[in-house]
DNA sequence: ACCTGAACACCGTTCAAGT
DNA sequence: ACCTGAACACCGTTCAAGT
C-alpha cells in the first residue's frame, strides 16, 4: 500500500469513527470524505460499502470482545462468565447509534461473505462457547440458541439507545433475561 | 374537508400502506405521492412528517390493540392475558418493516406531543394495566416497568424482522422473557 | 380551500482526467 | 497505483402559480 493510500485509509477510519459516534451509523459519507480531506472517490475505493467502513471502525472493539469471551472460558462460574460477557457487550453497544441494528441485519446468511457478516458470525461463535458451557453446567436451558441470544442482546441494545441511561436499561433487561435463561 | 381533499387523503394512506409494507417505513414519499396520483405538496399538506403518515397507516391496528388489551382485562388468568396480548402485539409488529424501531423512537418524552408519540403512550398505558394485574396476582415481578417491557417487546420485534420466521422467533423470545418475568 | 410541480438542497455513487 | 471532483440520479421539502 502506497504511503498516501495508507494515510488516507487511517484518516477516513478516524474521521468516520467521530462522525458515526456523533450522528449514528447513517452519517453522511460525503461529509466524512470532506472532513478527512480526501475526494469522495477515495472513500469508495477504500470502503466500497458503508458497512465496510463501519467494520473498520468497529474492528478493534470486536477483537476485544472475542478475546474477552475466550478469556472468560477460564472463569470458574459458567453462568457468571456468560452474564459478564453480555454486560460488556451491551456496555459498548449503544454507540455509535445504529450499530446494533446493523449487527442484527448482517447476521442474515446473505451477509456471511462480507466483512461485517463474518465478524457477526465470529461473535456468535464466541458467545456460543460461553453459552454451551453454561448449558453443560445446567445453569441455562438447553434449547437456547446462540444466534437467538445474540439477536436478543442486540435488540436490547437497540432499545437502550433511545433511553436516558442505556447502561441501566440494558442491565435491567439482562436481569430479566437471565431469569428466563435459567433452567426451569 | 373538501371532497377532493378527503379523496386524496384516503388514496395517500392506502398507497402508503402498500409502499411501507413493500419497502419498509423508509419508503420514498415522492413515490407514494406519484403512485397516489397527487403532487408531492399535497402529501406534505396532509402529512407534515413521515411519522404522521405512518400513524395514519397504523391507526386501525393500534385501535385494535388497545381494544384487545381492555378486553383481556376480563380474562381470568392475568399472566395468560399479558402473554396473549404480547403475542398478538408481536404477531403484527414485523410489518411494515421498521415500525418497531419507530415505536421505540417515539416513546421518548420529546415525541409525546406528536400523534405517534401519543399512540405509543396509549399502548404503554394499556400494557401497564395488564402488567399491573399480573403483578397484583403475584405472577410477575413487582419491579418490572411497563415502558421497559414495551421497549423490550419492540426490540424483540426489531430482531424478528430480519429472521426467516419472525413469528417463531418472537414466540421463542417471549417464552424466555416470561421465564424472567415470573416472580423468583 | 386545495392542488400542482418546478426549484432547491443534500446525499450516494461513478468515472474521466490528472499525478 | 492512487487521487480528485465534476456529473448524474434520487429524494425530501418548500412555495409560487394555478383552479
Amino acid at each position: 500500500m502506497r504511503a498516501d493510500a495508507r494515510r488516507n485509509y487511517e484518516r477516513l477510519v478516524t474521521t468516520a469513527r467521530t462522525a458515526f459516534t456523533e450522528h449514528g451509523t447513517g452519517a453522511s459519507l460525503d461529509e466524512i470524505a470532506k472532513r478527512a480531506g480526501v475526494g469522495s472517490g477515495t472513500l469508495y475505493r477504500h470502503f466500497p460499502t458503508r458497512d465496510a467502513l463501519l467494520h473498520a471502525v468497529l474492528r478493534e472493539r470486536i477483537d476485544g470482545l472475542l478475546g474477552h469471551a475466550d478469556a472468560l472460558l477460564a472463569e470458574p462460574d459458567p453462568e457468571a462468565a456468560l452474564a459478564r460477557w453480555l454486560r460488556t457487550y451491551l456496555a459498548g453497544a449503544s454507540s455509535p447509534r445504529g450499530t446494533c441494528t446493523v449487527i442484527i441485519e448482517v447476521m442474515g446468511p446473505e451477509w456471511a461473505a462480507t466483512g461485517l457478516g463474518a465478524a457477526a458470525d465470529a461473535i456468535r461463535a464466541a458467545l456460543g462457547r460461553l453459552l454451551e458451557r453454561a448449558q453443560r453446567a445446567g445453569a441455562v436451558r438447553a434449547e437456547v440458541d446462540p444466534g437467538d441470544l445474540l439477536r436478543l442482546a442486540n435488540a436490547i441494545g437497540v432499545a437502550s439507545e433511545r433511553t436516558p441511561d442505556p447502561g441501566a436499561y440494558a442491565d435491567r433487561m439482562l436481569t430479566l433475561l437471565f431469569g428466563g435463561l435459567r433452567a426451569g
